[in-house]
DNA sequence: CACACATGCGCC
DNA sequence: AGGGCGCATGTGTG
């Protein structure tokens, strides 16, 4: 397949080098330039997907393939199957350093003038061979795709945007926190629970923002806590604890999805946070700008297609124990497995009474719990699920040992002291302490090999769908046509024509077989999704949410 | 004054 | 003595 970097010169000017032959073109004239290479699909390759897509987008240019030399760079890095010094060269340094951009200040990750102008070219050629000379070459070369074609969508994502209702969300703002008040000031219904609380524990004055304020005002009414969680407080009978507990709530939605967010975050209709591929050191998405992985279920109810399009929203059930089965090539696990509910094949494969229990036990396993109900389970599950629970078993004693470990397509986890840096001020740690960190970094790297495959499969399943959706036709640009406008781990959302809604969830579904046949091959995985066809997102996954048409 | 950290909550 | 994140506030530090 043909390869063009683009790699930025002085005075805006653009580098394009294609087999060796180098031309130089003005910034201007780029998004032409790669509009009309784009039916012959060759790969796109810089330095930063954020730094060369939005403008394309803008443009009106939809790009088919790239590769995303930070995201490689990064990742191969610290490959364990990848012979790092086949990465280090001219400017190989820049490449280490070189950070994270965000949309809204795409020039943010450069460290210095030099960086501004990287060859890509260059470190493209040390990537393709550092990947050949590895000996998990096809993996590799699949998840850098996978990466690359998932910085697509994020720069995607962010330019369409979910579409959103800010009437619905204001009015749902009013009803809980009453007018929006004026800046700095709070809420009318939220400054009235705040009263509530002072008054039920006789604390006039008292800010209920104030750990140590809170925590002696509790004290004197009696009450014996030692933290403010809302768990905690739950277990405590007191009038007053009602009234802080809906404070608590009411503030929180006040201050991270309240008026401010909305300004923020919210424009023309559409939510546009910002994403980052492989934020997490595990290569989930993180995302730096608008909380788009935390977005609560209490303001989905404004996120609502446009009139006559619908949202599809798609979640797999169970994706991280899937994962574990096809992974460990756990035949047994690979069987429960089979159907919509994974947890319920546990039960109804007899081994475990309850579907609870079935949770309890496979996510202990994947978490390191050692104790509690969920540790009692995992001892159990173990001689039932040898080869799955073997695995993250195995995982976690490497880690013991200060091995790093691997994801399915070859992501390396961080070094041992490389996960937590330590204050080289600190007293050298005892046999104790050393010994609870390793404990902490095996149940870390136990957790990285399933969350880690999870997010691969995840990014093929987008990856495949983002293409799928394209295929599907319709005339204009990204956003005349179904597209993805929201992706959450484990689920996405696409705004369609309500039309095309029935194609959109047959694509979902074909993509999630795809990813399950990249990732593990002959090892027939189920992936079962659930599918809802919606206005609005908050009517997702409810039983009888579909809409009609 | 800016900054880093702790706490607590949201999501998976 | 269960993994990964981001964000807001208050508090303590330089």
């Amino acid at each position: 397949m043909t390869r063009v970097a683009l790699s930025r010169l002085p005075g805006d000017r653009v580098l394009v080098v294609e087999d060796g032959a180098e031309s130089v073109l003005a910034a201007s004239e780029l998004p032409s330039y790669v509009g009309v290479r784009e039916p012959e699909a060759p790969r796109w390759v810089w330095d930063d997907t954020v730094r060369w897509y939005p403008s394309l987008l803008a443009a009106g240019v939809r790009v088919q393939r790239c590769h995303d030399l930070r995201l490689g760079h990064h990742l191969l890095r610290r490959a364990p199957a990848v012979d790092a010094q086949l990465l280090q060269g001219a400017e190989s340094a820049y490449w280490d350093r070189l950070g994270p951009s965000t949309p809204s200040d795409p020039a943010l990750f450069s460290v210095d003038e030099t960086a501004e102008h990287l060859r890509a070219d260059l470190e493209d050629s040390r990537q393709l061979a550092a990947v050949a000379a590895s000996s998990e070459a096809t993996r590799l070369g699949l998840l850098l795709a996978a990466e690359s074609a998932g910085a697509l969508v994020a720069v995607e994502m962010t330019y369409a945007g979910l579409p959103w209702r800010s009437d619905v969300h204001e009015r749902l703002l009013a009803d809980l926190l009453g007018p929006r008040p004026p800046r700095g000031a709070r809420p009318e219904k939220l400054e009235a629970t705040v009263a509530e609380v002072r008054a039920a524990f006789d604390a006039p004055g008292l800010n209920p923002d104030s750990r140590p304020e809170m925590l002696a005002a509790l004290r004197r009414a009696g009450l014996d806590v030692t933290d403010l969680r809302a768990s905690t407080l739950r277990a405590h009978a007191h009038p007053g604890v009602v009234a802080l507990l809906r404070y608590k709530q009411l503030a929180h939605l006040f201050q991270t999805n309240g008026w401010a967010w909305s300004d923020q975050w919210v424009s023309g209709g559409r939510f546009r946070p910002s994403y980052q591929p492989a934020g997490s050191t595990t290569g989930r998405w993180s995302s730096n700008g608008g909380g788009a992985l935390s977005f609560p279920a209490q303001v989905r109810p404004a996120a609502m297609a446009d009139d006559g399009w619908r949202l599809v929203v798609a979640d797999v059930a169970q994706l991280e124990p899937r994962v574990l089965a096809g992974m460990s090539g756990d035949q047994a696990l690979a069987k429960s497995a089979r159907g919509a509910d994974l947890y319920q094949g546990m039960v109804d494969d007899g081994a475990v009474a309850s579907r609870n229990d079935a949770k309890l036990g496979l996510l202990g396993a994947m978490y390191g719990a050692t104790s509690g109900e969920s540790g009692r389970m995992v001892a159990g599950l173990t001689r039932r699920y040898p080869d799955a629970f073997g695995l993250v078993e195995e995982a976690a004693r490497a880690g013991e040992r200060g091995q790093v470990v691997r994801t399915l397509l070859g992501r390396g986890s961080p070094a041992l002291g490389e996960a937590w840096e330590r204050d080289p001020d600190d007293p050298p740690p005892d046999a104790d302490s050393q010994a609870r960190y390793r404990r902490a970094y095996g149940r870390f790297t136990r957790n990285f090999i399933v969350q880690g495959t999870g997010a691969e499969w995840a990014l093929c399943w987008i990856a495949d769908l983002r293409n799928r959706l394209w295929r599907l036709g319709g005339a204009g640009s990204l956003v005349d046509r179904p597209h993805l406008v929201f992706f959450l781990h484990d689920e996405v959302v696409i705004h369609t024509p309500a039309d095309l809604a029935d194609e959109v969830a047959a694509e979902a579904t074909a993509a999630a077989t795809t990813a399950a046949g990249l990732l593990f091959r002959d090892l027939a995985i189920d992936f079962p999704l659930t599918i809802s066809t919606v206005r609005s997102y908050a009517e997702a996954g409810k039983p009888g949410a579909a809409v009609d048409s």
